[in-house]
DNA sequence: CCTGCCGCCTCACGTCGCGTGAGGGTCAAG
DNA sequence: CTTGACCCTCACGCGACGTGAGGCGGCAGG
C-alpha cells in the first residue's frame, strides 16, 4: 500500500511518464523502489520530493540546480516552504509589474504618447537580483524582522508595491535635498527625516524599533550595495544618513 | 538616427545578441534593414516587436506561436494589450494559488497534518483551460461586459477569488437545495435566487443587467460546458436555472 | 599606413528538458 | 492463451538558445 506505478504518479501529479523517466535517468527523482519485473514503484516520500520539483521547475529552475537545493541537507523542509513562499512572492510581483507596464502601454496608447525605448523596457530589467535576496535570507532567514517581512512583503499587490516606491522615492528625495542643503545629521530636519524612514519601514515590512534602525543605518555605509543605493544620489549621503538615524535614535531613546 | 545594432538592441532589451541572431535567423523579427556591410539595423518598429515578442516568452508562449499571434493582422495593438494584461492576471492567479497551496502546505506542517498525494498535487492541476479563455475572448472580446470583466479580475488577489469562489459554491448548493425540494423555477425562491446569482455577477465581474441575465441563463443550457457545470450537480438544474432566471428578469421588468 | 581591438557577421555543434516512436517484456482479464 | 493495458530500455528529434570558430568592418593610436 502507498506505493504508485508510473503511471499512476503521471497521473497524480500532470506529468508525463517520460518526465518520471527522466527525472530517474538523471538521478532527481528514483523511485523507492522496483519490482522484480523492473517496474519503478514510487513511495509516498517520493511524492513529496516530486512535488517539491514541480515547484521549483515553475519558478523556472533548471532540474541540476533543483536537484542540489533538494539535496542539501542543511536546509529544513520548513525552510524551503517559506523560500518557496518568497520565490513566489517575487515572481508574482514581477509578473505584477509587468502588468502595470501593459496598463501604461494601454494609457500610453489612448494618449498617444510616444515611449523611449528604454522606457519600454525597463520592467524587463527589474534588477532579478536573486543573488541579494538569497544573501539576505542566510544573513536574517531566522531573525524575527526577517520573517515578519516575508508574512507581510508574500501578500502585497501591485498596488502595493507601487505606493511603497513612491513613498520610498519621496524619501529620498527629501533625504537628498536636506542634504545638499548643507544641513547636519545632527539636525531636527535630519532626525526627522530618519524618523520617517524608519516609520516607513516598520509600516510595510517589519517593526523597525530604534536599535534595529541603527543596525540599518550603519549597514547602510558598510555594504556597498546600499551605500551605493545613496551614494548615486549624492557623495556622502550614505555616511550622512547613518549619522542622521543614530542621531534620531539616540534622541528617542534620551527621552 | 533611431536606428540601433544588435548590441545596441541587446543591451536595452536585456537580451543576448544571439538571441536576436536566433530570432533573425527563424523570421521571427528582422531588422529593418542592413548596412552595406551586412550589419542589422533594428528601427523603432522593431522594438516594439521585440517588446511583444519577450512579453509572450515571458508567459510561456513558443516562438512560432508568437509569430502566428504578432502576424495575425486582424488583430489590434489594443487587443494585444487586452489579451497581454488577461495573460498576466491568469499566470498571477495562478502563482498565488500555488502560494496559498504553500501557506496551507505550512499551516499542516506546523499542525503535523497529513495530506493525501492528491491534495498535495491538485494546485498544479488547476485547469489551465486556457482554450476556454481564448473562446471568450473570440466571443465576447469587444462587449462591455467583457472588457469590464477584465479590468476587475486583473487587480483581484489570492483572497478575492477565495471569497468569490467561496460565494459561488454557496448560490450553486442553495440552488441545488432549492432544485431538489422539488420547487418550481418560476417559483419566488428559485427567482430570488437568480436575484442573487445576477447580483454576485455585477459584483465581481460586469454589470449583470437583466437582459445580459437572459442571455447567460440561454448559454448555460446551449452551451455544453457551461451545461454540465449545472447538471452534474443535478440532471435538470441547468434548465431549471435559466427559466429561473428568465422568470425573475420578467418579474423585474414587469414592475 | 599598419596595428590593435571591439563589434559585427555566418556557420555549426552542444545543451536542457523533455516528446515520440521502436522494439520488446509483464500481467490481469476474458 | 490471446488480448490489451501498462511497463521497460534505447535512441533520435526538437525548441530556444549557448558557445565557440573563423573572418570582415571600422576606428583610434602609434
Amino acid at each position: 500500500m502507498s506505493s504508485y506505478s508510473v503511471g499512476e504518479v503521471a497521473a497524480i501529479a500532470k506529468v508525463t511518464v517520460r518526465t518520471l523517466h527522466h527525472y530517474d535517468g538523471i538521478g532527481l527523482l528514483s523511485p523507492g523502489g522496483r519490482t522484480p519485473a523492473g517496474y519503478r514503484r514510487y513511495q509516498d516520500a517520493d511524492l513529496d520530493r516530486l512535488q517539491q520539483i514541480l515547484f521549483y521547475r515553475e519558478l523556472g529552475f533548471p532540474l541540476e540546480e533543483i536537484a542540489a537545493i533538494l539535496d542539501d541537507h542543511s536546509v529544513s523542509p520548513s525552510a524551503h516552504l517559506r523560500r518557496q513562499h518568497q520565490l513566489l512572492g517575487e515572481r508574482i510581483g514581477h509578473l505584477q509589474e509587468l502588468a502595470a507596464a501593459v496598463e501604461r502601454a494601454m494609457e500610453a496608447q489612448k494618449m498617444g504618447i510616444q515611449l523611449t525605448p528604454e522606457e519600454k523596457f525597463e520592467v524587463f530589467g527589474a534588477d532579478y537580483q536573486e543573488s541579494w535576496e538569497e544573501e539576505a535570507q542566510e544573513r536574517w532567514g531566522d531573525t524575527d524582522a526577517w520573517k515578519q517581512s516575508q508574512a507581510r512583503t508574500g501578500r502585497y499587490t501591485k498596488a502595493d508595491w507601487e505606493r511603497i516606491k513612491v513613498e520610498t522615492d519621496a524619501i529620498n528625495s527629501r533625504l537628498l535635498e536636506v542634504f545638499s542643503a548643507g544641513a547636519a545629521a545632527g539636525s531636527g530636519e535630519a532626525m526627522d527625516l530618519a524618523e520617517t524612514h524608519r516609520q516607513h519601514i516598520s509600516e510595510h515590512f517589519y517593526d523597525c524599533h530604534f536599535a534595529i534602525h541603527r543596525g540599518l543605518g550603519e549597514m547602510y555605509v558598510a555594504d556597498p550595495r546600499f551605500a551605493a543605493n545613496y551614494e548615486k544620489l549624492a557623495p556622502g549621503l550614505a555616511q550622512w544618513f547613518r549619522d542622521a538615524i543614530i542621531a534620531n535614535a539616540d534622541r528617542a531613546e534620551s527621552v
